[in-house]
DNA sequence: CTACATGATTCTAC
DNA sequence: GTAGAATCATGTAG
């Protein structure tokens, strides 16, 4: 490649006309500020780098096009009329330039050579900070737009909130009234969220075709490669990734928020129903010896007391640590329950009916109901002779969970489980039975 | 309004 | 993963 300050004298020629028959500029018209020379000295009677310079600043105020039809008109038009300023003759001569130099030979040789200067300038500038890593807060908003359904394709059914809102309490009408309502405020953020975004998409279309198409124009009159170009182009992306970003961001605050006031709203805790708390409580008492119900029996429960298998745990849990920390207040609550199991076993004795109660699994077949504090009397007893002893209206039915225990410590137990005529219920009956004959169960029926 | 009840959550240990 | 324990936050009775 020629050393280009030298193609630039060249193009100078020796001062006075440029090669290829251009004209010296003029002197600058008063009263057009483009055209204005520089603060400081007059230029030197040598042209040099400068001087060319300021010649194509001064003309490039003007388009081409309308240089070419004043360079036109000039040539060919009508008598000129003087006396006016920077009239048509000035203007007609920076048109006449304008258009020597858009026509001139050398022209793409000399764009060429200061598109590559301006290259290694911009890359010196820019260095490699232009280099930009892969945003990783971009990705990681990407990624929870997509997780929770505003971008991407839309969710319907189950996932993300509404798993969560599946354990939320209380009543499943309540919950289902939560979900749409959640819905669709969701739904109107993915629908602003993508109407935004779209409208930021074509207005960034639009306006890199705007800006293209002026530096393809502004290319015939200045050095612009086409690197430069999608330079610009890229740069105008970024700047519209960065409101995209702002956008993406906005909208998982707004997520964020609505999500944080649906969770919010599962804490508003809803107060079981009286058939959930009975079922509860029910298999409770009755398996006070191990009141950890089995995934099945979990199951059982919800679905007998509308609630959620999750909900069946956290009341077990809650049940359990509070029953074990203050038995005495449960005394009346486990007399109840007690009482009502032992009869309904009863009943079921009188109609030999299978009565349909929870599976239990664990009842009796593992160790007792571990009680820290004082009154495991009160649930364990030591033998069926202190039936008679209990206060009356004891925990009948925890007594017939010691039963069992009782019975499978003394080897009863598993020879009534080894025949298939004895389920876990018939063991309740016997259990039962054995409380009327030992006269406990009529003193409290 | 207060005290208590209760469902849910969180943290820790196993 | 589950249970225990502590805690939170709301529901409810008085």
């Amino acid at each position: 490649m020629e050393d280009p300050s030298r193609l630039l004298a060249a193009a100078h020629g020796a001062g006075v006309t440029l090669p290829g028959g251009i004209p010296p500029p003029p002197p600058p018209a008063a009263g057009d500020p483009a055209a204005a020379p520089p603060p400081g000295p007059p230029p030197p009677a040598h042209h040099d780098t400068g001087d060319v310079l300021q010649q194509i600043m001064a003309i490039t105020d003007q388009s081409l096009d309308e240089a070419q039809a004043r360079y036109r008109r000039a040539r060919g038009g009508p008598g000129r009329r003087a006396g006016r300023g920077f009239g048509a003759a000035e203007r007609a001569g920076g048109a006449a330039r304008k258009h020597a130099l858009n026509c001139h030979r050398m022209k793409p040789a000399l764009f060429s050579v200061l598109c590559e200067i301006k290259e290694k300038t911009v890359l010196s500038i820019r260095g490699i900070q232009e280099e930009d890593p892969p945003d990783a807060q971009l990705m990681r908003l990407d990624n929870m737009l997509l997780a929770e359904g505003v971008s991407g394709p839309e969710k319907r059914g189950r996932g993300g909130p509404m798993a969560v809102a599946a354990t939320s309490g209380g009543c499943p009408n309540d919950n289902s009234i939560e979900h749409s309502d959640y819905r669709a405020k969701l739904s109107q953020i993915r629908q602003i969220y993508h109407s935004e975004l779209e409208k930021y998409e074509q207005a960034c279309s639009e306006f890199t075709t705007h800006v293209m198409n002026l530096l393809r124009e502004q290319s015939r009159t200045r050095p612009i490669s086409p690197k430069e170009i999608e330079r610009m182009v890229n740069i105008i992306h970024g700047k519209f990734s960065t409101i995209q970003m702002q956008l993406k961001q906005s909208t998982c605050e707004a997520v964020m928020i609505l999500r944080s006031r649906f969770l919010d709203a599962r804490r508003k805790r809803r107060n079981f129903s009286k058939q959930a708390t009975e079922v509860l409580n029910e298999y409770f008492y009755s398996h006070l010896s191990n009141p950890y119900p089995s995934e099945e029996a979990k199951e059982e429960l919800a679905k007998k007391g509308g609630i959620t298998v999750s909900q069946v745990s956290n009341w077990f849990g809650n049940k359990r640590i509070r029953y074990k920390k203050n038995m005495g207040k449960f005394q009346e609550e486990a007399n109840i329950y007690a009482a009502k199991t032992a009869v309904d076993a009863t009943n079921v004795v009188a109609q030999g009916n299978q009565a349909n109660s929870p599976s239990t699994p664990n009842s009796a077949s593992s160790g007792s109901f571990k009680m820290t504090n004082s009154g495991d009397s009160f649930i364990n007893l030591q033998s069926l002779t202190s039936y008679q002893s209990s206060p009356v209206g004891a925990n009948v039915q925890a007594q017939m969970d010691s039963l069992h225990h009782v019975i499978h410590q003394t080897g009863r137990y598993d020879t009534i489980v080894g025949n298939p005529l004895y389920t876990t219920q018939r063991i309740d009956v016997r259990c039962a039975e054995v409380l009327l004959e030992t006269k406990i169960l009529p003193e409290i029926a």
